[in-house]
DNA sequence: AGCAATTAAATTGCACACAATTTAATTGCT
DNA sequence: AGCAATTAAATTGTGTGCAATTTAATTGCT
């Protein structure tokens, strides 16, 4: 049988459910990551932006948008908070005027240095050896490829 | 070695965190639910909160909010649209006016048949059998109990 | 009984997410 | 060349999340 029948009620369980199982876990990385990221001066979501621009820098919104699956509604006032922080600025693309080219600043690239030991705490907090921390992760990975998909 | 040196570069890769595999998953999954809830007039949030009362009629918000690892500042404002929405009436405990319990309306628990053919929907999307989204979902609850540790 | 400490919600302020719309620039087609 | 269609950001409006504070009720202690 390719969909067994489950119950009504076991199906909406709370416990049950991945989205939640995703959602909560989550929340809680977030929460992991605020007193680290305070250290720095920046949230959650502009240290994912950071992780992208110190891979490859001189992305346009778009491109930094496809990366982490962000719009535009989410990634402009982002970045204008980054900018105002000095840790990048947003030009226009002289070769096509609708971009917006996102560079790194000095700052911004030297913040790298300073995030560096973050992966570490928050692989300690996870209480995970590598392998398995990346084992889970790529799991996570594959199931967002097909709900993406 | 029980910590093994990783070069910065490739600990702060993107596709090296687990904080994003489960961020960006969670907002994909958020996404599927979407199309799904809006034809229930509800949000991703306040379909979570009334698993939690589908399953447990009457909470506190502090209890709900236990339940769901949401404080107050969020569950307020959020059972105040379900309450406007007719699903659900927020009383003051008679026996300690400090707490708000939070209880279904009769539209509130019809809701939940209609909400019935969801999982199966989503466990579709995800494109995996029962037993595998299980797995995962418990291997992602032991984590995020960790990290909440 | 009286009052400080605690507890439970609500409120305030800030930063996301995202749908929908708007603005501006570029492409493509004739 | 001219103009409709497309593309890229920005803007607008709604709904979270959460830290910090406020308000109100209860507990605990003397």
């Amino acid at each position: 049988m390719p969909t067994p029948k489950i119950p009504t009620d076991q199906a909406l369980q709370l416990d049950n459910q991945l989205c939640f199982a995703l959602y909560s876990a989550s929340l809680a990385m977030t929460k992991l990551y605020k007193p680290l990221l305070d250290e720095l001066g920046i949230t959650y979501p502009q240290y994912l932006a950071l992780l992208v621009l110190w891979e490859r820098d001189g992305l346009t919104v778009s491109e930094l948008g496809e990366r982490l699956y962000l719009d535009s509604g989410t990634l402009t006032p982002l970045l204008k908070r980054l900018e105002t922080a000095g840790l990048v600025s947003r030009l226009r693309d002289t070769q096509d005027e609708r971009r917006v080219l996102v560079r790194l600043s000095a700052a911004g690239r030297e913040l790298k240095q300073r995030a560096a030991r973050i992966p570490g705490c928050v692989l300690q907090a996870s209480q995970c050896d590598v392998a398995e921390a990346m084992a889970l992760t790529h799991q996570i990975q594959a199931l967002r490829d097909r709900l993406t998909a």
